[in-house]
DNA sequence: CGATCGTCAAGAGCAGTGCTCTCGTTTCTT
DNA sequence: AAGAAACGAGAGCACTGCTCTTGACGATCG
């Protein structure tokens, strides 16, 4: 039940392979509303009905390209907070930020896939939540070293009481830290993704010019906002 | 050429204007991608060819749809920072801010049309500019009395100098503002749409509860960032 | 008043889409 | 070797945006 039933199992994994890639290609290009199963079909040569083999239906290959969406955000991410010294929790921040930034501008038809809004009657979340908790993994990695190392002021104001069991999930990403602080993490993350947001979305066309640096300025403020010293 | 005239135009006006709001009651139910110009020539009981007298393309009816979005967030910013006393500089900004989130989630897809993903190949900009102002208008009145009223803590940090020229647009909506305030009312902008953006593309499903609740206290986080007095 | 010219709705039609069903063929399993 | 499962090809359905032509209505000018 092995060699020989991976021999057709094999070309069947080629072949979806070489689907999503082609989509992946289309999508880069023309958007997901431009995502044509039988444009892809025709680049391969094969006929549009042979696809639903593949891929049940157009929205399912969708799906599958957002996860890869979120992985691929995810892995860029992770890799460049990993270059940074452990210790040097501002540097590790603003490295996060820059890894999404980055990431967005270079792949925007993905990012707006996965961050913008939800394409048809949005599907399929299930399986896409362990893979977009990656970047957000980072950001409580983060704040939980940064925290112990003593690294972060505590606010001023306190947590809303009534909002205590809100934030929960956020708080098993970050144990020890106190809710206060968490809120505030929070608060710089949608700072983030506002601004990454605004920028792959064209909001800033004909207004701010230079965005790397506008955006590390902002990513600084943010960092002030959760406190983590310099 | 006023009366006899204005007999046909003024049934053109009534029907461009009943197209757009069939098209807009379309958009509110299926979205974007869901907005066909055959269904609403259907629900006229016109042949769908006869659209195009009013519309050249189904793009050109989506900017109209756009920019009455536009103007209808505006609008409701307006109104609800219209609402406060005007020394009340932080009341003002929370409730700009809760106009804001409060027209998002009430027309979703409206929002995502205008701060979501372009839909096609983004088309038009040009027309819309004006009307797409008149939310960070009513952030710059607002800063500019806030800060003549020296309501503002000054930041300790300082604008980046290569950046002077760049944020010369929110200069002028915010005149007599030193520029490293400008910098986290600018910060503070993108936290509030980040958070918008989640909340209506559903990124805080299965986690937030009391949404309301976490965006009052993320935005009184985000006027600590402003440096507003409270 | 009557001819004229622009505006309009309707219809047919083109090219494209997602998706379904059927029909032989190939491939794997038993 | 026989049966079952998987597969590609093709035709077809209902739908889309959009174009072009045709005929009718209504306003304008001689």
């Amino acid at each position: 039940m092995t060699a020989s039933r991976t021999a057709r199992e094999r070309v069947r994994a080629e072949l979806t392979r070489e689907i999503t890639d082609i989509a992946r290609r289309q999508l880069a290009t023309e958007g997901a509303g431009g995502l044509s199963l039988r444009a892809v079909a025709r680049e391969m040569g094969m006929v549009s009905s042979a696809i639903y083999r593949y891929f049940p239906s157009r929205d399912d290959l969708l799906t599958t390209l957002i996860i890869d969406g979120y992985n691929a955000l995810g892995a860029a991410v992770e890799r460049a907070e990993a270059a940074v010294p452990r210790d040097d929790h501002l540097g590790r921040w603003l490295a996060a930020c820059r890894g999404v930034r980055e990431w967005g501008v270079a792949h925007p038809h993905e990012y707006a896939l996965i961050y913008g809004s939800p394409v048809p009657g949005y599907q399929a979340p299930q399986e896409t939540i362990e893979a977009r908790l990656r970047d957000v993994v980072v950001l409580g990695r983060l704040m939980t070293d940064a925290w112990q190392a003593g690294a972060v002021r505590t606010p001023e104001e306190e947590a809303p009481p009534q909002l205590e069991p809100d934030i929960a999930g956020f708080r098993e990403l970050m144990p020890g830290v106190p809710d206060p602080v968490i809120w505030r993490a929070l608060s710089a993350w949608t700072s983030l993704y506002g601004w990454v947001n605004f920028e792959v979305f064209g909001q800033f066309n004909n207004t701010l010019h230079d965005r790397g640096g506008a955006f590390e300025h902002s990513m600084r403020i943010a960092a002030g906002t959760i406190g983590l010293a310099q």
